[in-house]
RNA sequence: UGGCCCGUAGCUCAACGGUGAGAGCGUCUGCCUUAUAUGCAGCGGGUUACCGGUUCGAGUCCGGUCGGGUCAACCA
């Protein structure tokens, strides 16, 4: 223990940083703060798994900051928390990053490389970055336990993962479907709608568009057309911009609310009349308002405008079912009932006919209703993206151009052609529009129907629905909004993905697909690989009959056959999971459940998780996978509070980029500013769900604001306590006898503990933060130790000087502690400043130490009532000398304030010397009623009288508005007033109105509230004197500093004598000697040596020696 | 296109539905300080995006418009 506390000379808050953190590392301060809590309750927490394969940016430190306040907060409040760290090691970003590097692409899996090759690249590569992220990690004083953290690659995380697959298998929630899916020719894999978002994939093109005519064949429900169109051929007309997909039409889907109609008129290629159909409100898109009921039989080829008339009107609903004859009949589905119009809500007359040409193939909509239509299914498009061999002339060729081939010639223009001249053209046009393309190979992507294996989360839609809405979400509105809406319009989890690097799906299948197993873990799959060498003999899983499988990566699960119940060879699926399946399972995986730390799970020791938090773009992500995985495995929430957090964007309020160049790196940041002030200004500028617009002046600010004013007060503090021995060795002085601004900040100081405290709690670390900054700054720095400053420096070490030193220490102890969550740095190395010498705590570290508890005793209304008071009439008793122009310095006689209410005046007795002081008055008058002479004005207390009035506030205003002085006297005497109010009766009481006192004729005023001071602005020549001695002390007391002499050195003084200064300088030699620690004051004719100084446009020299 | 969020001073943010909408930053002018920090007082700066409604009373609640953000979808 030292006996000093330490004094530093400037605050450096880096520095302060890199000694705090090597101190941890040395103590193992954060090993420590777990074990400290052993035996406690948990509070659990997950961390979401960062990817290592990219750098972390700014906006990783804004959720790590939340993520590590809270869970230091917990810390403090008495809980274990462990902090296992992850990583997240699979997916499509690690392999973009290999293929990159190794400069091949998917193409070459297989040929130029290995799987094998290829996986174990993807394997060291995923954690490229990590020494990056450790790096981050330690610097911005993140505690998370990096040391054995999960790894999503690893075999006993994917062996869970399988357990997993296998639960919800047998549960009948996993199943295999074909779903329509973005592809990609080109690169010949299907994409993910994460994939599909990547800037710059929706490109405008410009694509040859078709009109189509189908021609309606004639029946009893569409006989009214016919009759409506004497009889000869009706069309329907449909729009599409992919006319590649018309030989696989299957299908018309209109809106059955959407008003149709029937147009006769010509075709404008071979200017034969027709019939058509499409929507009323898009006639206009198609003809010319001048054509309509135009003479039919002037129409002649080349006229610009065709004849056009509408014979008839009907709703969608009218044409369901109705059959037309194939467009293109090259090729018919194997099954369903093609070839009609259907109903879908889909529909709308924004663009096109109306109707909506419809392959179920190629299209996710069209491929929804035309399941449920029963309409089949016709794929005449390989997945090389060429049209299949039985589409006639067009059989083999590409649909667009996705071999980069310069003689290529567009197939949607032939198509066109075609339908023109079979008179099934009614419009061809280039339309340009927004279309998807492959981000890698820039080529569309076609929406192709391709095998998935999925997760039928449907089934438990209501539950997930029911048990979201016990989750305390942060905000509530992304719970409810984003999330819940989210959950309302769930459709099932596509699981496949057609990769190589991930976890292998464990299901195994017979070549005709009527027998598969899906395995749960490794030992199982061990005995079914000697089960199916033992059955089918042969090299079958030969390699693997020895040791078992090693690892669960492709390609060593795909080698291994397995045999079904039947005794037929089963291969794996193809498919690899998708990567949000390993992070939403990750509060099982991570502890490798249920194959070992089964109780973990199961006794709720590390599940569900009481506090989870993450970007707000994992709320379809990650929050969306562990409560799907937690409600479909353990019908249980998988976190109990998730905290969302909002973007960081720049100063500008732009998306961070590197395109735009605008990203911020946070090691740069941390190193000029500092962890602390960073997390601070990231915590406290805007609440963690709002977008943060970050500016790095914000930082300076809360440095210099926050860090700068309490580094300052400790130091204050330091300095006085090493001259006193202040050590805190004397017994706790109780409250009852300490002075009244000792109680006040004490108090001020529990209720703030009281409100940051329910603010952490709330998990509103932003509110907590901005009470703590108003603490230090208003209350602790510039007013307690500004008004207290002379009781540590002046007297002796007694009784009033030791409450000033406890009363400051604890002050500075509990702040320390309150911040320390947020800032964990600065606040530990001012707790061990303080600690070091006091042994109050025996805690190693503040993260150590329990959370302040607010002392409910302690706290003092009326205390803090009145200090306000105090601080309100300084503040206008400042103003007012502002206004007439004088000095703080200048002593004044006295002030005057207006009393409507005795209690009010006996606060500011309370507090008079307090303001005397301040604003350098010798007394406080008060004036009430009976000097009769002051201004009154009365105001209607609208909140309490507003609930009791209701409907006649507007009268009762108006009433109390026209009130005389001495209405205001009767009630101010009786404490109630009876009033007619619209005819009636009323009484209100003293408390439902607000009486002002506003002017006292004769004074300048000043009024803040119900609050009026004001102030005898006379100057007799005593107070002259004693203004300028306090001038005289503050140039001295300049000198004494500026000669850098120690705060206890003894001077003495020659002043050059100045007529007007003569007799403040005689009269009080005394006080000016005292406060200057000054033992003799001389005045002389003449100085030539010395200082010269002012005192009211006066300059004269003056000599200040260092008595020796 | 739809869901959700947001729109208050030049900027960053406040304001249990209660009536002259406040701070900080920035500009300028003074002031306090035996604390190299911070502050205090003053001058400016606002039709609380717009329109309508509910209410005795709306920045706050409701509807609509416009603008921004975000997520999702992408359309024939």
């Amino acid at each position: 223990m030292s006996s000093k506390y330490q004094e530093y000379s400037q605050l450096n808050l880096p520095q302060i940083e890199k000694d705090i953190l090597q101190h941890w590392e040395q103590y193992q301060t954060f090993e420590k703060s777990v074990e400290v809590r052993e035996g406690a309750t948990p509070f659990v927490f997950y961390e979401g798994p960062p990817s290592a394969n990219g750098l972390p940016g700014i906006h990783h430190v804004i959720s790590r900051t939340l993520k590590d306040l809270v869970c230091r907060y917990k810390t403090m409040r008495g809980f274990q928390v462990k902090r296992k760290g992850g990583w997240d090691t699979h997916g499509l970003p690690v392999e973009l990053g290999v293929e990159k590097m190794l400069g091949i692409t998917k193409k070459d899996i297989g040929t130029k490389i290995s799987i094998a090759e290829y996986n174990d690249t993807c394997r060291k590569e995923v954690l490229k970055y990590k020494d990056k992220w450790d790096d981050l990690t330690r610097k911005m004083g993140y505690w998370v336990d990096l040391k054995d953290p999960y790894i999503t690659f690893e075999n006993k995380y994917i062996e869970t993962l399988w357990w997993a697959l296998q639960t919800l298998y047998k549960k009948g929630l996993l199943y295999k479907s074909v779903s329509i899916q973005p592809y990609s020719p080109a690169a010949g894999t299907g994409l993910s709608s994460a994939e599909l978002n990547q800037p710059g994939t929706y490109k405008n093109v410009k694509d040859t568009t078709i009109v189509a005519m189908f021609k309606a064949l004639p029946a009893d429900n569409s006989q009214f057309l016919f009759d409506a169109a004497g009889n000869s051929e009706v069309f329907f007309l449909a729009w599409t911009t992919t006319p590649w997909t018309l030989p696989s039409n299957l299908g018309l889907t209109v809106g059955a609310n959407i008003e149709y109609v029937l147009v006769s008129t010509f075709n404008q290629y071979t200017h034969l009349p027709v019939n058509v159909v499409m929507a009323k409100v898009l006639l206009g898109k198609y003809f010319k308002p001048e054509g309509e009921n135009a003479d039919f039989d002037a129409y002649k080829e080349g006229d610009k405008v065709i004849p056009w008339k509408v014979l008839s009107s009907f709703k969608g609903s009218q044409l369901e079912n109705i059959r037309y004859e194939q467009l293109l009949p090259f090729a018919q589905p194997e099954e369903g009932d093609p070839f009609r119009v259907i109903l879908g809500d889909f529909v709308t007359t924004e663009d096109g006919t109306g109707i909506v040409h419809t392959a179920p193939a190629f299209g996710a909509d069209d491929n929804r209703v035309g399941k449920k239509n029963n309409i089949g299914i016709l794929t005449l498009v390989d997945r090389e993206g060429k049209f299949t061999d039985n589409v006639g002339e067009f059989s083999g060729r590409f649909v667009k151009n996705y071999k980069d081939d310069p003689e290529y010639k567009d197939v949607d223009v032939d198509i066109a052609v075609k339908l023109k001249k079979e008179n099934r053209a009614f419009k061809v046009e280039k339309y340009e529009h927004t279309y998807p393309h492959c981000w890698r190979t820039d080529k569309p992507v076609l929406y192709y129907p391709l095998d998935a294996w999925f997760i039928k989360t449907t089934a438990m839609k209501d539950r997930m629905v029911e048990l979201n809405k016990t989750i305390n979400w942060k905000p509530a509105f992304t719970g409810t909004g984003r999330f819940g809406n989210w959950l309302e319009n769930m459709v099932d989890w596509n699981l496949s993905r057609s990769r190589y690097w991930g976890t292998p799906l464990p299901i195994w299948r017979t070549e005709d697909g009527s027998e598969e197993k899906c395995i749960g873990g490794i030992d199982e799959l061990n005995a079914e690989i000697r089960k199916a060498s033992e059955v089918l003999g042969g090299d079958v899983n030969k390699s693997y009959l020895h040791e078992g499988i090693l690892d669960l990566h492709k390609p060593y699960v795909d080698e291994i056959i397995l045999v079904s119940d039947s005794g037929k060879p089963m291969h794996r699926e193809p498919d690899l999971v998708d990567v949000w399946f390993d992070s939403g399972a990750m509060p099982y995986a991570q502890w490798h459940y249920p194959f070992e730390n089964k109780a973990l799970i199961e006794t709720g020791e590390s599940f569900p998780a009481d506090f989870i938090a993450e970007g707000v773009d994992q709320t379809r992500g990650w929050f969306y996978t562990l409560h799907v995985l937690g409600v479909m495995l353990f019908d249980k929430v998988a976190y109990k509070t998730v905290v969302s957090n909002g973007l960081v964007l720049d100063s500008n309020g732009n998306k961070m980029s590197k395109r735009l160049g605008n990203v911020v790196n946070p090691f740069e940041t941390i190193e000029q500013y500092g962890a602390d002030a960073t997390r601070w200004y990231l915590i406290t500028n805007a609440s963690p769900w709002d977008s943060l617009k970050f500016d790095v002046k914000g930082i300076g600010e809360a440095q210099r604001k926050l860090f700068g004013t309490l580094y300052n007060t400790y130091n204050f503090f330091a300095m006085y306590s090493n001259l006193d021995n202040f050590t805190f060795k004397e017994a706790y002085i109780p409250l009852e006898e300490r002075p009244e601004i000792d109680r006040w900040i004490i108090s001020v100081l529990n209720t703030l503990v009281k409100d940051v405290t329910a603010s952490f709690d709330d998990y509103e670390p932003t509110q907590a933060g901005r009470a703590i900054e108003r603490f230090v700054d208003e209350q602790l720095s510039n007013w307690y130790v500004r008004l207290c400053r002379r009781r540590f420096w002046k007297g002796e070490y007694e009784h009033d000087k030791i409450s000033a030193y406890q009363t400051l220490y604890e002050c500075l102890e509990k702040i320390t502690q309150l911040m320390a969550p947020v800032s964990p740095f600065f606040t530990d190395w001012l707790f061990n400043n303080l600690n070091s010498v006091s042994g109050r705590n025996k805690a190693a570290s503040i993260h150590h130490t329990d959370f302040p508890v607010a002392d409910e005793k302690a706290i003092d209304a009326d205390l803090e009532e009145r200090m306000q008071l105090a601080q309100d009439i300084s503040s206008l008793v400042l103003s007012l000398r502002k206004k007439v122009n004088i000095k703080v310095r200048q002593p004044l006689q006295k002030i005057l304030i207006p009393i409507t209410n005795v209690r009010i005046q006996a606060q500011i007795e309370k507090v008079a010397d307090l303001i005397k002081s301040e604003v350098n008055v010798k007394g406080i008058d008060y004036l009430t009623e009976t000097e009769g002479f002051i201004k009154k004005k009365i105001k209607p207390n609208f909140k309490s009288l507003g609930g009791k009035m209701g409907a006649k506030m507007k009268s009762v205003a108006a009433v109390i508005g026209g009130f005389t002085e001495a209405d205001i006297a009767t009630i101010e005497r009786d404490g109630h007033f009876n009033l007619v109010v619209e005819g009636e009766q009323v009484q209100i009481q003293l408390s439902d109105v607000e009486i002002i006192s506003e002017d006292i004729p004769g004074w300048t005023v000043a009024n803040k509230g119900a609050l009026t001071v004001a102030l005898d602005i006379t100057i007799t020549p005593q107070l002259q004197d004693e203004g300028n001695a306090r001038e005289l002390v503050n140039r001295i007391q300049k000198i004494r500093k500026d000669s850098d002499f120690a705060l206890t050195d003894r001077i003495n003084v020659t002043v050059e004598s100045v007529n007007a200064l003569k007799s403040a300088i005689v009269n009080y030699n005394d006080y000016i000697c005292t406060e200057i620690l000054a033992d003799s004051l001389e005045l002389v004719e003449r100085l030539h040596d010395g200082t010269e100084i002012e005192v009211n446009d006066l300059k004269f020299n003056v000599l200040v020696n260092k008595k020796s």
